[in-house]
RNA sequence: GGGCGCGUAGCUCAGCUGGUAGAGCGCCUCGCUUACACCGAGGAAGUCGGCGGUUCGAGUCCGUCCGCGCCCACCA
């Protein structure tokens, strides 16, 4: 590739060293990205300048933090804009000298696996089931579907978990490397991988011996069709129509009072009725007893500043449980227990009159009440409305208990984020981290981390505030990491919860259903006297909560976890600050009283052209692979590197194609630039030195940007330097002199050493962005040349560049000598010659300062303008900088 | 209802500590000038969402209103 001489005139001259020019003709005409890409990837891949260094000290390394995608979701342009966000640090660290940690992980475990392999193999888990060394699991067919799902023990259901997920991740990777990330792949782990569940139990065990985590029985947001505990973090509210239901109740000892309801078929767990203590209409009920119609139970009114006067009719029925306000009033005035619906979703049988469910007429209670036995929440409300229109279930004799008919309302209502119907609250026993008692220290360890965009700490900061509930880290599922605890039980076989065993550090990960904890035998368990496994795993956040110390293998290595931790980046989407940034905050502060990371930076999300949140949900996601083919992976990077940190992003194919542009563009200006031959020699020539000066501005200004997360505006502005005033500029300007076959030419040299320092410099400010045809540029030559086979391993552009290069004479001489230029080449389009056209002659007017700062570069200019012969004619009348164009003759048109 | 962000040329966006509007794409005109026609030169195009205020001067500061997006809260 490198051809040694490609001009003869000079093949006889004595050695000296020379920037050795590549021969043009040897590379093809256009840039092939596929194979380069595929070129540099394994190049990469086989050199080690990714690699991170555990030998180098903690003040050389850049810790990345970076987030591990959701193995079984699907690729989207989301994931390729915030991951080349995140690729760009660290290739810019890299550069900088630092010793850059970047790994990669997958967060495998969780919910939205679980589905995705019920629904890909039509299988279900079931616990009880016996494990089937042979079962063969394949994708369920349409006929497959038509029956009932498959039952699998939960072991097999698990292997099932882990197939799937090892396919999606590789396709994750494969579009990872396909993008040029720079990742050092030695890293890599899985959210369920051995590593990290024993780091996820040692976090449990930790918090355990801190007092911070505890298992309650408690009402808990449930979500009845996966049957699971639900986290604060995974509400949704949803707009759900829904119904005010005016119902009279009787007082006891006279009187009667209307509720109103969105909730009818809850009317049998109501427990109590209250209203404003300072509501005219309903204090003189304080104290007494409610009767509810149909059931005939008494419950107690009482006062509460809780209730509002102006919604409904002001007075109100609690029942266990509508909503979160019900458990407050529940706990609060320690009101009875009457759970209805079952984790099922369904209303459980019960006999009115026997203990608990007192009534003053049970025999018609029942009636009514079998009913409603065993139907959802939704056929309840139905069968509830039109049992409520029976005037015999009056409590007053009043007529039909339901009073008007029901008014519609639109109404939010809350949701697990991925399930289907609205969250009940049951009481379950559920594992809590304290986190209500931390608040004000959660928010100062946020505060100390640096936000990028600022303004995203704010997110941050009104959740914190918001916080209403502990983390309930449990559920009821199987793909995750066990919670490590087992129950003593005793003598009749009950579990004492008050004492749960733990195992030892040292024996992590564990699984407690095949596991035997210390001091037992394996047939102790479910045994009177023996032991019993907790069955629910973590929360998916309680382990990708602790991403920097899996990365740091913490409580296994010391030293490096305390070269890794704290980490000094954390990218991530502005979507999870309340879960992943908000938890793993929480983690660190309650295990090591730090923060996690130094920096966060938060990447916007994508809309489609119609500025929409590109989401599954919204089924306008488009997959990114056919944007590789397309627009080259330089071009999709260009694209995600324009958009600034937090700013949402239109997936606009416009801003693909600019950046496939400039890389066609870098490869013809790196072709002619390593084209042209001479000694090397310093940059001596006033238009040289004027050029080198604007670079060195733009190093300085491209640095400092960098350090402080700005790289869109530094990639705007690299890109209209190179475009403005390298190619367009003094490319054209330096041209001719590069070129020049006399080799008594004194700027020749000059000009090609200011070339190269151009593509140098531009190929290493652009690395970042466009890792491949940067690459493929500079292995042209400077490769050999400064003998570092790869840019990215090149140092940042720096002051050390332009050494010994001394100032232009004039510090406008650049501006003048294009101004100039242009001006001429104006007089031609205003002439409509073409640019080439020989120019016989012309007068080049400015005012005399102006001509005096053009003197230094008026030779370059007159050579691109192709001016044989010239006049200055000094104009004061001209303003600064300004040239006009006077007597321009131009050539006649000459064939060849 | 509260918070945050945004509203600049047809489109996508840039405009730092206030000093008389910028880029690319698109459009129009011209040009094959041996790095590049996946190019170059030139041109048209904006009352910087509206209204007030501060200031000699505001896209840039303050207030207010309108519109869009997101987050949180509303669940009787």
């Amino acid at each position: 590739m490198l051809a040694a001489l490609s001009f003869p005139g000079f093949a006889g001259l004595p050695e000296r060293p020379r920037h050795r020019a590549i021969d043009p003709n040897s590379l093809p005409k256009h840039f092939d990205a596929a194979v380069a890409e595929e070129r540099w990837h394994a190049a990469w891949q086989a050199s080690r300048i990714y690699q991170y260094d555990p030998a180098r000290p903690r003040a050389d390394t850049f810790v990345i933090d970076t987030p591990p995608p959701t193995a079984s979701g699907s690729l989207h342009p989301g994931h390729v804009f915030s991951y080349t966000h995140t690729d760009l640090v660290a290739r810019f660290q890299r550069m900088t000298g630092k010793n850059v940690f970047y790994p990669m992980g997958w967060d495998d475990n969780g919910l939205p696996t679980e589905r995705r392999v019920q629904n890909y193999f039509h299988i279900r888990c079931d616990p009880s089931a016996p494990y089937e060394p042979d079962l063969e699991l394949h994708e369920a067919s349409a006929k497959d579907r038509k029956e009932p799902p498959r039952q699998v023990s939960r072991p097999n259901f698990i292997e099932a978990c882990e197939r799937v997920t090892r396919e999606d991740e590789r396709s994750f990777k494969a579009l990872w490397q396909r993008l040029g990330l720079s990742i050092d792949w030695r890293h890599e782990y899985q959210t369920i991988d051995p590593r990290s569940r024993r780091i996820a139990q040692y976090s449990f065990l930790d918090l355990y011996a801190k007092g911070q985590v505890e298992s309650r029985y408690a009402p808990t947001m449930w979500d009845v069709d996966f049957q699971c505990a639900v986290a604060q973090a995974e509400l949704e509210d949803r707009e759900r129509p829904g119904a005010y239901h005016d119902i009279e109740f009787a007082v006891e000892g006279g009187g009667a009072l209307v509720i109103s309801t969105t909730r009818p078929e809850l009317l049998a767990a109501c427990v109590g009725v209250t209203a404003h203590p300072g509501d005219a209409r309903y204090r003189k009920w304080f104290g007494k007893r409610a009767i509810t119609p149909l059931f005939r139970v008494p419950v107690p009114i009482f006062a509460s500043e809780k209730a509002d006067p102006e919604k409904g009719t002001g007075i109100l029925m609690v029942c266990t449980f509508g909503d979160a306000t019900d458990v407050e009033w529940w706990r609060e005035e320690r009101l009875a227990l009457r759970q209805l619906v079952l984790r099922n979703g369904r209303l459980a049988a019960v006999e009115f009159g026997s203990e608990g469910y007192e009534s003053l007429d049970p025999q018609s209670a029942n009636r009514y009440y079998a009913q409603l036995a065993g139907k959802n929440v939704a056929q309840a409300q139905k069968i509830a409305v039109e049992l409520l229109r029976d005037p015999a279930g009056s409590a007053t004799g009043n007529g039909p208990p339901l009073r008007g008919e029901p008014k519609p309302i639109v109404h939010a209502v809350k949701f697990y984020e991925k399930g289907d119907r609205p969250l009940e609250f049951v009481p379950t026993r559920q594992w809590f981290v304290r986190l209500l008692e931390h608040r004000e220290a959660l928010l100062a360890k946020g505060a100390e981390v640096q936000w990028h965009p600022p303004h995203m700490y704010k997110r941050y900061e009104d959740w914190t505030r918001n916080l209403n509930s502990d983390w309930c880290v449990s559920r009821q599922r199987y793909f995750g990491v066990p919670i490590p605890v087992w129950y003593p039980l005793d003598a009749s076989g009950e579990r004492d919860y008050a004492r749960p065993i733990l195992p030892d550090a040292a024996a992590l990960p564990v699984d407690p259903t095949t596991d035997v904890p210390r001091g037992y035998s394996a047939e102790q368990r479910e045994q009177p006297n023996g032991f019993s496994a907790e069955v629910d795993i973590f929360d998916t956040w309680f382990t990708s909560s602790l991403t920097p110390q899996i990365s740091s293998h913490w409580g296994a290595d010391p030293k490096r976890h305390a070269a890794l931790f704290p980490a000094d980046l954390r990218p991530q989407g502005q979507d999870i600050i309340r879960t992943w940034a908000f938890y793993t905050i929480a983690k660190s502060l309650l295990h090591a009283n730090s923060v996690p990371w130094h920096h966060i930076a938060v990447s916007g999300f994508i809309t489609d052209p119609d500025r929409k949140k590109m989401s599954k949900s919204k089924g306008n996601v488009i997959t990114p692979l056919p944007l590789l083919d397309e627009y080259t992976a330089d071009g999709v990077r260009y694209w995600a590197a324009s958009a600034r940190l937090g700013v949402d992003t239109a997936l606009d194919e416009k801003v693909f194609k600019i950046g496939k542009r400039l890389v066609t563009k870098l490869f013809n200006a790196g072709k002619f630039v390593l084209a042209q031959e001479a000694d090397a020699a310093p940059i001596t020539e006033e238009l040289d030195r004027a050029f080198a000066a604007r670079l060195r501005a733009l190093v300085l200004r491209s640095t400092r940007n960098f350090e402080s997360f700005q790289h869109a505006p530094l990639l705007q502005e690299v890109e209209s330097f190179f475009w403005t005033h390298f190619t367009d500029t003094y490319l054209e300007l330096a041209k001719l002199r590069a070129r020049s076959e006399d080799p008594a030419q004194a700027g020749r040299a000059s000009a090609v050493a200011a070339l190269r320092l151009g593509l140098d410099v531009l190929l290493r400010l652009f690395a970042p962005f466009l890792p491949f045809i940067t690459e493929e540029v500079w292995s042209w030559a400077f490769a050999a040349e400064k003998e570092q086979p790869s840019v990215h391993a090149a140092p940042w552009p720096s002051e050390v560049d332009f050494a010994g290069i001394a100032d232009p004479a004039a510090p406008e001489s650049f501006d003048h000598a294009v101004a100039c230029w242009n001006a001429i080449l104006k007089a031609k389009a205003d002439a409509e010659v073409g640019m080439g056209r020989e120019v016989e002659r012309l007068a080049i007017a400015a005012n005399a300062k102006t001509l005096a700062s053009l003197r230094g570069v008026l030779l370059d200019v007159l050579a691109a303008a192709r001016c044989r012969s010239h006049a200055l004619a000094a104009d004061e009348s001209i303003s600064d900088g300004a040239f006009a164009i006077r007597d321009a003759v131009f050539a006649e048109r000459t064939e060849g």
